[in-house]
DNA sequence: TGCTTCTTGTTATAGTATAACAACGCTCCT
DNA sequence: AGGAGCGTTGTTATACTATAACAAGAAGCA
């Protein structure tokens, strides 16, 4: 798993090889990567941390992107359909994907002390789930995979 | 894992060992299972399928049980928090717990054909995830786990 | 040009959830 | 009996999250 968040990091790379991975991913689909949709990506970028829908449309105000909730989400449903970013169901907050590009099916650690979300990649995916599921004839098209708790630092911090 | 809701069954078991084993289980710890907590679970149990807190304020309505939104959400967060139902994160929505007393780290198979939800028991929990978790210093106090897809009767009748 | 498709702007509204305060009933304690 | 403490309910108001619906602009192409 990737669990860039917890641990120091180039965080101005983060920003960029994300922004540029979606501009790549974009071009070789057809997909227009706007300014509103990429400026979007660029706020959630800047966050290890899951931003609601209206803390976005808050900063697009101030930059004059877009006023509307409208503007926010559908810059949102664009990009979580293409996996540029992710909804976390238990926040009701969005936060980017750490690995644009890489086709995956993300579960995510939710820091409940710093807020911190890290992106895990659970690859040959939801392993006991997908066999539960196929052993009653389940077909799965979707997983949400989302654990709450405390990271080290957090942990530590707490004794 | 139970799969109780995607076949046939005796229901009126479904909530009548339900409804004893929460009574059961307050009578255990000293909780109060009063007249709109049982209710609320009542109604759930009724569905395999998971119903939104104004849904089931509707019903309570009807029945002189509570008119706002508070006595709804309070009698759901009684419940959940013991145990006797669980809130699906990727709906917004509550469905009662099909394993009333015992102790465990639910999964939910939600088909989007019929919107039938089942409850799987994945115990030694979220394996994989764990173990991620583990490797970062990550500590789980409470897991989502949600999976989205069709049930073997609607796959069927999509073909 | 005319057509299609995608994107944006805007208004209005739907749907989900909680804060805050008053009041009631109960147990426990003196 | 009186009163403190606690958990529950009733109620009002409001906050937060999300989408429907329609008008209009921009880009590509027959």
């Amino acid at each position: 798993m990737s669990a860039v968040g917890f641990h120091p990091h180039n965080h101005d790379s983060c920003i960029q090889t994300g922004v540029s991975a979606a501009a790549d991913t974009c071009a070789a689909q057809g997909l227009q990567l706007t300014d509103v949709r990429r400026r979007v990506l660029e706020i959630l970028l800047e966050e290890h941390r899951a931003l609601g829908a209206y803390d976005i449309l808050e900063t697009l105000r101030a930059e004059g992107l877009g006023s509307q909730p409208p503007v926010a989400y559908r810059a949102l449903d664009f990009l979580t359909k293409h996996g540029f970013a992710h909804k976390i169901e238990r926040l009701n907050k969005f936060i980017a994907c750490s690995d644009i590009g890489g086709a995956h099916a993300p579960a995510f650690l939710i820091c409940t002390g710093c807020d911190l979300v890290a992106e895990a990649h659970v690859d040959a995916s939801e392993g006991r789930l997908s066999q539960a599921a196929e052993a009653v004839g389940f077909t799965i098209n979707r997983a949400v995979l989302e654990a709450e708790g405390l990271c080290q630092a957090c942990r530590e911090a707490a004794t």
